[in-house]
RNA sequence: GACCCCAUCGUCUAGUCAGGUCCAGGACACCUGGUUUUCAUCCAGGCAACAGGGGUUCGAAUCCCCUUGGGGUCGCCA
């Protein structure tokens, strides 16, 4: 037997790594088996369906070099002979199966309106009963059906549960999984505009599309009953089933790409924003549709701007979070492979071919797991440290490119190179050169020192100070012609080994400070180079005006 | 609430299916010491878990049951 997995993603925004992780895992187990992969949209959600946001998640499957073999044409992936793989596009193919199911009996329409059935559970829940579909449209007489459908009465398609059978899916990671007669309601198959719903499009496009194994989200799990009752009345064979645990926030919640929004409101709600703050570029509309429900999230773009007016921190929840935030694709394929699998043998860091040739089923973990930051930062670490240097110098300026594109510009190649290779062995993140060398890119005359412990201690302690040693070494390198790393280098060394007994430090420290602002910086001779002769020297010649602010008592 | 799933260090996990080699191994985090011109590294060491209770067995982290805890689902969302 072939092996074909597929991944089906709504397009409701950027992929979030429990997605990520699923396709991933898809993927591996396809390219493991010599298998096809294939991705479908699940787009039968007109109210919710957005073009913008359907095609973030295949830059961001592109990103994680995860490539498919079948599905939405995209940069060389895709295409294959069992689409369309939009389900939008795939109404008529639906519409065959559904005549099949009202013809032997096993579907009827109905037709409450969902303000009914809203109010039916709304009741069913203050009696502490569990609501499920009471078949009061099954029971209609032929004749009111036939009527109503005459009429053009609105109404959905529902599928009729058997009464009195036992349910097992028998899961690959999770074992056999039962459910009781009766459990299960009358669920709806197509709705009222005519889409068919989640269950019915999955159940088909899987058997049409010859998939063998689903994998995925834990959250599915209780779903699966309802296709396995689908696929038999269809005549379809069962699929293998894998579902995988969910991925958990530190707190223990789900880890969900609805948090974000959830953040958005709460602090909304908490503040009493009214109006949608100007310069997010949000209309009032837009702002109360959202307010109002609670089932909509706002655009990617919107969501962002407002948390920038709102000034909090959105949590890291999307595939494109961890590419900003200067994580390596390759080091987040192999933590999301880590949350839920192992290879076991205390094998935890390995690239995309080891998964390939490793990854199975059988080693998939039952329980949830939580995203530690911490390890997927020290994995990252490990990852950026083992590069040779030019690779990381390529990689530092296509995410410069990408993302910070000034950067880029403020430097001439030469330098850009200096800068980059200088901060390799301090970097945990692609973002770190810039977090903590913000000072590079500034002006030499809005360098600002504040009287912070480690700044004084630079340059206000010790006998002779920081201070007294800058304003002696200044001449030295004021007519330093060789203004290179070696250069620099024997001039320091040697002021240090006359002047300071040759500890680097005292001399190293209080420059480091007065060109950078603070005590960090790359070694200080790659940093004085960066910077130039000019900056260097004025950076200086500015901190020591700033003498008798800084050290007001010495 | 009903149904379903899960349960080993703070976190991710190995070990569970084929009970003894496990007074439980690794990684991240944390703590201590060392290296380093700052930061970040790096090195050495340390702390730390079988949720609780019953069984089964010569023997249980491993098998069974109950309790507790966590999670998922209960939409004309996917």
């Amino acid at each position: 037997m072939t092996i074909r997995t597929r991944f089906a993603p709504s397009p409701t925004g950027h992929l979030h790594v429990g997605g990520a992780r699923s396709a991933l895992f898809c993927w591996a187990f396809a390219r493991r088996h010599g298998g096809t992969f294939l991705l479908r949209i699940e787009d039968t959600d007109q109210k919710r369906s957005s073009d913008e946001a359907g095609l973030g998640f295949l830059e961001d499957l592109k990103w994680l070099n995860i490539d498919w073999d079948e599905g939405p044409v995209f940069e060389g992936n895709g295409g294959g002979d069992t689409g369309p793989y939009f389900q939008s596009q795939r109404l008529d193919v639906y519409g065959e199966y559904f005549d099949r199911l009202i013809e032997s009996g096993a579907a009827y329409p109905a037709f409450e309106t969902p303000e009914e059935l809203a109010e039916a559970r709304k009741e069913a829940r203050a009696q502490k009963r569990p609501y499920r579909y009471d078949r009061a449209s099954l029971s209609l007489p032929a004749e009111t059906v036939a009527q109503y459908l005459e009429e053009g009465r609105p109404h959905v398609l529902r599928f009729r549960v058997p009464d009195d059978q036992e349910l097992v899916v028998n899961d690959l990671v999770l074992g056999e999984v039962r459910v009781a007669p009766g459990e299960l309601e009358d669920f709806v198959i197509r709705k009222a505009d005519g889409y068919p719903t989640y269950h019915f499009a999955v159940v088909v496009d899987d058997s049409l599309m010859g998939v063998t194994h689903v994998i995925r989200g834990q959250e599915h799990l209780a779903n699966t009953p309802k296709h396995v009752l689908l696929q038999e009345a269809l005549g379809f064979e069962h699929p293998a089933y894998a579902h995988v645990s969910l991925i958990f926030n530190p707190d223990g919640s789900k880890m969900s790409k609805r948090d974000k929004d959830k953040l958005l409101r709460t602090t909304v709600r908490e503040r009493k924003v009214e109006s949608p703050p100007p310069g997010c570029g949000i209309d009032e509309e837009t702002w109360s549709t959202w307010l109002n429900d609670k089932t909509i999230q706002l655009p990617t773009g919107a969501a962002s701007s407002l948390a920038v007016e709102l000034q909090v921190e959105l949590p890291e929840i999307d595939v494109a979070d961890f590419d900003r935030a200067g994580y390596l694709p390759e080091v987040l394929v192999n933590y999301l492979a880590l949350l839920g699998w192992s290879p076991g043998e205390n094998r935890e860091q390995f690239d995309q071919k080891f998964l390939v040739e490793h990854f199975d089923l059988d080693r998939i973990v039952k329980s949830p797991a939580r995203f530690d930051r911490d390890k997927l930062l020290a994995f990252n670490l490990d990852a950026i440290q083992n590069m040779e240097e030019q690779e990381f110098v390529d990689r530092f300026r296509a995410f410069c490119q990408q993302h910070h594109p000034n950067v880029i510009a403020h430097f001439d190649g030469e330098t850009f190179e200096h800068f980059a290779r200088a901060n390799k062995e301090r970097s945990k993140t692609l973002v770190d050169p810039i977090r903590t060398g913000g000072f590079f890119l500034k002006n030499d005359d809005s360098i600002t020192w504040e009287a912070i412990k480690p700044v004084r201690k630079a340059l206000c302690n010790g006998d002779p100070c920081g201070y007294e040693r800058l304003e002696a070494i200044l001449p030295v390198l004021r007519s330093l012609e060789d203004w290179t790393v070696s250069g620099l280098e024997s001039a320091i060394d040697e002021w240090a080994a006359a002047h300071a007994d040759g500890n680097l430090g005292k001399v190293a420290q209080p420059i480091r400070v007065a060109v950078s602002g603070g005590p960090i910086s790359p070694p200080i001779y790659d940093t004085l180079v960066i910077l130039g002769k000019d900056s260097s020297l004025r950076r200086m010649e500015r901190c020591l005006e700033q003498r008798s602010v800084l050290c007001p008592s010495g």
